[in-house]
DNA sequence: AAACCGGGGCT
DNA sequence: AGCCCAGGTTT
């Protein structure tokens, strides 16, 4: 292993100076945000807002958390609640697979550790949905382990601090990374040290217009010393957009409306939506959907006037998703490949965790008075 | 409305 | 190293 005797010539990745974590710190302890979850050091709650942090802004996360820490105060009182209920104090925030495996974690923990979440960095990390990034923040935030937890900001924080040029995602470039990562993590305060670092990529050390003037860490920034802030870290390639246009029945049988539940594994997992399918690049929606309620739910419909368009955007996916109202005229209700089917109020909507896109649609059915 | 930013976990 | 999951903010 290790690069030829040319690579480790050249440059080493330069460790940063000790200097770096005390500014950091002092910062941190000025400008510190008061966050719910930064009041008390229940290891179980930082857990809780470390996960509903991933992927999701702070100012989404924090009324979530109240609500969920409200409803389960505990590791145990997690374990205790069914699925569906943690899925619906979820719904809203998107990538639902995190409260899954929350919940799982949460009864390997009562199992396994009695109820206390384990106190290192591997034990915490063998649990099912902790990777290198929650084990280090829980380890290092809650029990004061010298260990890493490496976000976006992060990332990019170091990236300029060392100027690494390099494509700090994939590769050569990432290890050195993730190298710097380690050992810049002082043995004092590890916690508020990651947390500082992860609180100036946010807040000062910014994608698009980073703020180095104000910047703790300004005259020891390799990328500022040579302005290359703009281009560094490289932007992450991303693969191109794809349109897929999805076709969903809004289904009324005897005022109810036909609501399935997703198989429990996979994408919205567990989720409440309306039956839809993708349509095909000649296909209308009138034949998918008929046939759709016709060889998934042994239902006959009717499809009439559309009541709905939408665009959802996930990552490099761009789902174009259109309504139409159905009447059911016979049948019996099967489920198909869903994991349950069943006829709902339009006012009991609001109790089922539906993906962001039909919830959007419910939105709009309800505002429009239905 | 388009462009752009967000990454963890698993195998 | 590559694959899967499946949202929000900015401009």
């Amino acid at each position: 292993m290790g690069g030829s005797v040319g690579a480790s010539l050249r440059s080493r990745p330069c460790d940063l100076s000790l200097a770096h974590a005390s500014r950091l710190l002092a910062w941190f302890d000025r400008e510190r945000r008061d966050l719910p979850w930064r009041r008390a050091r229940d290891p179980y709650r930082i857990w809780v807002s470390e996960v509903m942090l991933q992927q999701t802004q702070v100012a989404t996360v924090i009324p979530y958390y109240g609500r969920f820490v409200g409803a389960f105060p505990t590791v145990r009182a997690l374990a205790r609640a069914p699925l569906d209920e943690v899925l619906r104090c979820w719904a809203g925030l998107g990538y639902y697979s995190r409260a899954r495996n929350l919940h799982r974690a949460a009864r390997v923990v009562v199992a396994e550790h009695g109820g206390r979440l384990p106190e290192t960095f591997a034990a915490l990390r063998a649990l099912p949905g902790l990777g290198d990034y929650t084990a280090g923040a829980i380890a290092s935030i809650a029990f004061d382990e010298r260990v890493p937890c490496v976000d976006g900001n992060a990332v990019r924080v170091l990236a300029r601090v060392a100027c690494l040029t390099g494509d700090v995602h994939a590769g050569r470039a990432r290890q050195r990374l993730m190298r710097l990562a380690h050992t810049a993590v002082p043995p004092e305060r590890p916690g508020d040290y990651n947390q500082a670092l992860m609180e100036l990529g946010a807040l000062i050390c910014r994608p698009l217009d980073p703020a180095c003037n104000a910047c703790c860490l300004g005259d020891l920034c390799e990328a500022r010393r040579r302005g290359k802030q703009q281009s560094v870290p490289l932007p992450r390639r991303r693969p191109p957009t794809q349109t897929v246009r999805v076709a969903a029945g809004i289904v009324w049988r005897r005022g109810r409306l036909l609501l399935a539940q997703r198989p429990l594994e996979g994408r919205w997992g567990g989720l409440w939506e309306f039956p839809n399918a993708e349509l095909p690049p000649e296909g209308t929606a009138a034949a998918t959907l008929t046939r759709l309620l016709a060889e998934a739910f042994g239902l006959r419909a009717e499809v009439g006037e559309k009541v709905g368009a939408l665009v959802h955007g996930i990552m490099h996916r761009r789902i174009e998703l259109t309504a139409y109202e159905c009447r059911a005229v016979s049948g019996r209700t099967q489920a198909g490949t869903h994991a349950a089917a069943k006829w709902v109020r339009p006012e009991e909507l609001g109790e089922h965790a539906l993906p962001a896109p039909h919830r959007k649609l419910a939105r709009r059915l309800q505002s429009r008075g239905d």
